[in-house]
DNA sequence: AATTTTATCTTGACATTGTCTAATATAATA
DNA sequence: TATTATATTAGACAATGTCAAGATAAAATT
């Protein structure tokens, strides 16, 4: 019940094989694929698959829950006069960005991960900043 | 002793105008500029300031540890085949992406954050992979 | 089956973010 | 002043993403 056809299927996308490629490829992978990682794959399958397909059927797959979407990696950045280290907070409607005191949020558990070397960490909040 | 002249000096960083304007906008704004806020503003105050530049100044700026960078906004994004909650590891040299299951870490102190209602978070590690 | 309607896809244009290079300008040094 | 080192510029380029218009395919209706 996991290949790509029934779970567009059970979803309520309408599959074609531009969409089928694109979800055997992303629900499978266990790495963080890029938009384009995605359509590099995804044309493969389907040599004529379009970006705005690749991209629409990402956003469709979101919206329904079905992949995850993570703004990790470099891209856009923005620059910070507060160097003290600190968290952050995004409003979800605005997308202003709020400075968190480092010692207003204490994350537990970092020294049970013995599989990576932690140089530095922030948490990163996101909602709505309540008006005064 | 905050002027953008002196800081610049403090750090060995040659001034010249279009740093200085670059220094002024970043180091006293409490918003979270993009390097497209801050072309904009620098051209005002020196207008023939190129982009090359502004980018050159602020990582100067970073290396110098004289401004923060976040990799918050949007811009470039990864998709996640891992729809439970979890939180992410990344590797500082190769920028590979690890899932964190959500109940190894957690997140102390979130509710005193009163100005903000929170509908997600997460913590971003970052650091190196230790070989097995 | 034929036609209309609806959904999907593709192409290409465009915007944004960022890097790089070659040429020029400026400053520091001898 | 002549030389050298450092900064700046313009523009080309790449990557990521959005959008609109037209082409195609599928579904629904008659």
């Amino acid at each position: 019940m996991k290949d790509a056809l029934s779970i567009l299927r059970r979803c309520k996308i309408q599959p074609t094989p531009q969409r089928i490629a694109v979800v055997e490829y992303v629900l499978k992978s266990k790495a963080h694929p890029s938009a384009d990682d995605v359509l590099s794959y995804a044309r493969k399958k389907c040599p004529t698959v379009s970006r705005a397909t690749v991209y629409n059927t990402l956003n469709l797959l979101v919206e329904k829950g079905l992949l995850g979407m993570q703004t990790i990696k470099e891209g856009a950045v923005v620059f910070d006069s507060n160097i003290e280290k600190h968290h952050h907070f995004v409003d979800s409607e605005t997308g202003d960005i709020y400075d968190i005191p480092w010692d207003q949020l204490e994350v537990k558990g970092k020294d049970k991960l013995k599989d990576f070397e932690i140089f530095e960490f922030q948490v990163i909040l996101r909602g709505r900043r309540k008006k005064k």
